[in-house]
DNA sequence: GTTAAAACCGAACGATCGTGCTAATGTCGC
DNA sequence: GCGACATTAGCACGATCGTTCGGTTTTAAC
């Protein structure tokens, strides 16, 4: 075997990741760990002894989602030329993870967001906060970034910038995924090229 | 008694209330008919029998949010004259609701548009969607009369528009509600007369 | 191949879930 | 105030929940 896995680590995310799939239709809380053993073909206490807990499973999943993110959204833009291309990649990156990998609709923190909402100094919430924190210092750094190329205006609030940015991708998860409008990419790609019009510093007049 | 309710209509009121602030912490699946009826004050039984399942307490809950909302945010806007008025106390509105009311933080039919986004076929899930088509139709109807008004452009596309109104006031739940930014308001307010600012007709050039 | 550790199972725990049934209690038109 | 009806309570059902424990099987280092 060239996975230098071990048995234990390669089971666990086997579990983790059927979860994820679960938890899309269930939730978080709605996630039964008898449900989930039998979708992995283990019995319950045999899945319950990897976690000592249902919320340590929970923020295994979480932490599943995080690393799928960083790896197919986050990473591929950081791969890209700085400024506005990389700002391109990761608005198309991060649409494409909302419409999800087979069977994942929807993007599973957004989910765990308005689960936790109301649930101050649970674990779970506040490593979704974190993790949203993360994501939103990411984009205002990335706005930065395009600032400092001179791609964008030099009075661009950064931080402005991420909100709006957040916003429309926020939209196309509820216009593409709830409601299945079929004009919502074409709604977010129209609002994320007027966003990118006015952050552009403004055409020299002379 | 002045109010000509019967009484099981009035305790009726007083359970979709108090589920309303539950579903606000667990959710509308994480909501427990024995916990709701401690809290109400009931017998179990004597709670169901005011419905005749779990699920139809739920879309009772879903109705009694769509009420509200038509009364606290659709009708002081639509009582507003017409074009950008009206639309500027949509807005201000919108983020009064999400705000929250005294213990329910964040818009319950974005919960339970997160809930059942991948529930197809699930009654509240399509009662919620109806309810956002209802919303976005209004929206986009609202920046139709602008444009009849004059204050718009001719060339706006209100569902456009729609869909960046949307938007903004989804990352107030979040920004407001889940990350307690205290910039949130801000940022929205500014996202807001962005758009707005955009959406007008362009001054006359002589 | 031996052996200690890791992984897994089966059964059971008390609790709580949504939902019926029957009977007692309350409301309200006459 | 009586009677019809609406409202609520009490109790129980089967199912499922997360979790624990003792024991069996499998892994993996030596």
């Amino acid at each position: 075997m060239s996975k230098g896995q071990s048995k234990g680590e390669q089971t666990r995310r086997a579990i983790v990741s059927r979860a994820l799939s679960l938890v899309s239709e269930v939730g978080y809380e709605g996630l039964s760990i008898g449900v989930l053993a039998d979708a992995v073909k283990l019995s319950k206490s045999g899945l319950f002894a990897h976690f000592k807990s249902k919320e340590a499973l929970q923020l295994g999943v979480i932490q599943e989602v995080v690393n799928r993110i960083t790896l197919s959204v986050v990473q591929p833009a950081l791969a890209t030329r700085r400024g506005e291309p990389r700002l391109r990649v990761l608005f198309e990156k991060e649409l494409e993870w909302i419409r999800g990998e087979a069977g994942l609709r929807g993007c599973p923190l957004q989910k765990a967001a308005l689960e936790y909402h109301n649930r101050l100094g649970h674990p779970v919430r506040e490593r979704v906060v974190h993790a949203f924190r993360d994501w939103r210092e990411l984009v205002a750094r990335c706005a930065q970034t395009a600032i400092d190329e001179g791609h964008f205006r030099d009075d661009l609030d950064p931080e402005q910038f991420a909100y709006e940015f957040d916003g429309i991708t926020m939209m196309y998860q509820q216009r593409q995924g709830l409601m299945r409008d079929r004009d919502a990419a074409e709604h977010a790609q129209t609002a994320f090229e007027s966003l990118l019009s006015r952050s552009r510093r403004p055409p020299r007049v002379s």
